[in-house]
DNA sequence: CTGAAAGCGCTTACAG
DNA sequence: CTGAAAGCGCTTACAG
């Protein structure tokens, strides 16, 4: 392991502290912790000593003593190191840092690997951080579950497929892609397409339940789906030729996701049908490319920085034991008309 | 503050540990931190109890014992939280993390607001973490500067304007920019013109200046640069159409940064010059969009997983006390050559 | 509202 | 190679 160097901190102790404001150290840790029953001229005092001595307290000693971190991890479960380029991942982690700040508590960053579950769950239940905020791209994950049985406190982003009572939060998938498809059958389409996540994410099966929904209220055909086992540029290129050869008088497309949208794109300028003259199309997301895409991409619009902020309170709710906590919540979307659709 | 919950960790500690493997505490703690001087039998007896309880030890005793934190910070000096999604954090990020899975020390990110670098300093040196790692995306921040005077080791990601024997990382930024320099001299290229980056950026400055030097050393004029004092897509247009208009003749733009290129694209497009015929466009970073701009675009890559690994080690190195650590070091970087020039 | 004292779970000289 | 004991810097009942 690396042996990391010592690090002789030379800073003044509580000790110090309640020297200089002439109280005992058990006022100067009430003071910090802001618990009431000191005095005004106690606070004010080690305030003071405070700031002169450039106190700050060593929180593995906090963390000791108080059995508390005053620290949450944020866990991506991950099945490569690509997720951190997402914008998913990267909109989540800014709603979450959002979130904590102002706070005093840190958040530390874990990615799993295959192989490592077991000492995750254990540094994660041995009271290193007190929570877990945890974005699973695979609903199949059983780490929630696990920590969650291992009495962790955590909150997952995105619905889990597996693990009843663990808080999650999610955007409305379903609703989403209910007013996407409400909206292509409103303007006339007649013959809808979907292109569809992998079935094993919740996010993919939500998406598609929804458009089948409006397909459903709309009497039309639910019939042409197509499901891409990956969010790529390709795996949605794939899916659209694949559809446009089942049904090649296709008016709509509802594509789960922007990234995917932009194969569906490309290809259907291939084979030079006109959008949305021709094939109207709707994306989810709402991604930076979607606005750049040609033409400007007809979305769903989830606000992932919302999600992250959201989780990150739970979890502290859940953690400052507050009652009437939703068990998971549910955010809503809205669809965001560009020249696509 | 948040009061964040009691968190009651059931687990063994170390002292049923040294029980059930018959030994002592010591002799415990030896085997854990790997110590030399432990009897094979002892070693493995306690291996067996750790096993056998699931032991996992509490890592804010560890530190507050062995004053050490088994924990480094990734700093990230914002200005807006828009940092996140930026591809260039994302990749320093992987890179930490890949470097750092398999040892036992934990990232802390921390990014820092305008009114709390005392705070972040305090905390940075208080002991909280062994080292930091920091990526300032503005070089005059004086942090660097400041923790590296409170003595708190700090390797910084991208050369800092300010702090003279900081050790810190960097692409060759100066050389790539030669490079594309000399590529558009040597593909006959005769008015070639730049889109530099912000003035108070090293990476703005090492850019420009080593394209500067491949126009002078092919004795070409040096008088087409414009800045733009973001790194954006209208930042990169706006500087393309004050070059276009300062001169119509121009036949080659070296743009500091492929996000800036897709406006300079965008702007050439729009005046019906022909990429790369009339004018050819090489870019900076080799970010996904480059590849899939319209031409593919011709850009100096750089390896921003690298810098994020290399930070890393070197971070490490100095907390081991290794010797012979490079003071700082400049990763290379390649031009690859696509349709835009 | 305040202080003395015990204790959180480890590491580390020290002595053997 | 091993163990007994002190100590890291806080928090928290407990008693006042």
């Amino acid at each position: 392991m690396t042996d990391v160097a010592r690090n002789r901190r030379p800073g003044p102790r509580l000790e110090e502290v309640a020297r200089a404001a002439g109280v005992s150290r058990s006022t100067v840790s009430r003071v910090i912790n802001e618990e009431p029953y000191v005095s005004a001229k106690a606070r004010d005092a080690v305030h003071q000593a405070i700031l002169d001595l450039g106190y700050s307290p060593n929180q593995a000693a906090r963390t000791l003593a108080g059995n508390r971190a005053n620290a949450i991890a944020l866990v991506v479960s991950e099945q490569g190191s690509r997720v951190l380029s997402d914008p998913f991942f990267a909109g989540v982690l800014r709603g979450v840092h959002a979130e904590l700040s102002g706070r005093r508590v840190q958040l530390v960053l874990m990615m799993t690997q295959q192989d490592d579950e077991q000492d995750i769950v254990g540094y994660l239940a041995g009271g290193h951080v007190d929570g877990v905020l945890m974005v699973s791209l695979h609903g199949q994950d059983p780490l929630p579950l696990k920590l969650a049985d291992a009495g962790v406190p955590i909150v997952v982003g995105g619905r889990p497929l597996v693990g009843d009572g663990i808080q999650y939060v999610d955007s409305d998938n379903f609703n989403g892609a209910l007013e996407a498809a409400r909206y292509l059958v409103a303007t006339g389409r007649r013959r809808i397409a979907t292109i569809a996540g992998p079935k094993d994410m919740a996010v993919g099966m939500d998406r598609l339940n929804g458009w089948r929904r409006g397909m459903a209220e709309a009497g039309q055909p639910s019939d042409l789906v197509a499901h891409s086992t990956v969010f790529t540029p390709d795996g949605g290129a794939a899916a659209m030729e694949d559809l446009l050869s089942r049904e090649p008088e296709l008016d709509a497309v509802f594509v789960a996701a922007d990234i995917m949208a932009m194969g569906a794109l490309r290809v259907l300028h291939a084979q030079n049908r006109r959008i949305p003259r021709d094939v109207a199309v709707v994306g989810f997301d709402d991604l930076m490319i979607a606005s750049t895409a040609l033409p400007p991409l007809t979305t769903v619009r989830q606000d992932v920085e919302q999600l992250g902020r959201t989780m990150t309170w739970c979890l502290l709710g859940q953690l400052d034991g507050e009652e009437g906590l939703p068990p998971s919540l549910l955010l809503p979307t809205s669809l965001v008309i560009r020249a696509s659709a």
